[in-house]
DNA sequence: GCTATTTTTGAGCGAACACTCACGTTATGA
DNA sequence: TCATAACGTGAGTGTTCGCTCAAAAATAGC
């Protein structure tokens, strides 16, 4: 008997994610947030709670999806190494050719880590929180690698994680600088030449 | 017969800058900013003009704050890679000790650089422009290093520059999920091990 | 002390902010 | 076909935003 929801819940999810990750926390007004996802504030407020919920679910859901990439892409990959390598140089190219499906080069969570540190707890505790499950897919993915003979026995997986971790983190920012399509490959290049 | 004015440009500025770098730009509202510089609202628009007017002053002040403070490292060293090596790490252990001089660890021009991308062009116009100028600053000084014979006479020092302007990006960054001080300078030593 | 000139002050502006809720709308089971 | 219960709507809430300006306060020359 009751009237089902006439909005789908992901694809308002998927909405927030590309807006957000446009805009920014801040950025990112009430206002917008309704002509994005085609919603009345209502509706938005009866599935999400607050902005603040809408954020977080927008930012797991991009952290998801950041990891079912990764996924997808070392699948592809016998050899651990090259796979990671790969990746730099993908993530080098994603970046310099502004997409409607990229929103904005650097990564959201990285955005949302600067932008929320000392004013949002929660969003920054969250933020944290995603960035170390990441760290922890590297790690389990270069331990593998270890496991295989591509890495010498005594390599510390976790703190190479980390190194891999903050080379993406800065490709990402730096790319924000807008530089050319070559500039922006070399520094992929570069990054993966340190594996 | 002019009254003088009773505060002092630069002590304001300076207070500007701390509270920027610790809470962004949308973060910092003019109420934080009235107290901070311990200005009313009309002296601090007869000063600066408008918010965005006292940002962008700020924001240079910290460039230009962080320019001569790599000068003054760089003072310290013969060997210009060593120097570069050791600011890395210098950087690292900076950032593992929250201090009342240095507000936020990550750097105050990528935080605008991430925050204003799409909201705000001037801004982001400077921090591009100051991240351009810092690159150049570390391409002479790798020019230098070529010059003594430090690096390999067919190096490219501009991208070279780069890669190494992304791992203090990436670095600083990474440090706002307040790893511990011992991942944090072993991070800075994997990346000066990069040069 | 008085005048001229500048600075400081803070109440208050319109706009935008995140958010609410009473009401109209719509699909379903009876 | 109608009663029911959930959903969609958007005008409107109080608050905070960046910012203004008329008036008060303060100095230096006379």
């Amino acid at each position: 008997m009751p009237r089902p929801p006439s909005y789908d819940r992901e694809t308002a999810l998927a909405s927030a994610v590309g807006l957000f990750w446009h805009k920014g926390y801040h950025g990112s007004s009430m206002k917008q947030i309704e002509r994005a996802l085609d919603m009345r504030p209502g509706s938005i407020y009866a599935t999400f709670g607050s902005k603040d919920g809408l954020f977080s679910e927008a930012l797991a859901r991009y952290a998801h999806q950041a990891g079912e990439d990764l996924a997808c892409h070392m699948a592809g990959y016998n050899n651990v190494l090259d796979g990671l390598q790969a990746f730099l140089v993908k993530i080098a190219r994603s970046c310099s050719e502004p997409d409607s499906s990229t929103p904005a080069r650097a990564c959201l969570i990285v955005k949302t880590l600067l932008e929320s540190s000392n004013t949002n707890t929660a969003l920054h505790q969250e933020a944290k929180a995603l960035l170390t499950a990441i760290e922890n897919a590297f790690t389990e993915l270069l331990e593998a690698a270890r496991k295989q003979g591509e890495l010498a026995p005594d390599t510390d997986c976790r703190r190479l994680a980390r190194l891999y971790q903050s080379q993406i983190m800065g490709l990402r920012s730096i790319a924000e600088r807008e530089l050319s399509r070559t500039d922006l490959e070399q520094l992929g290049q570069d990054m993966a030449a340190i594996l």
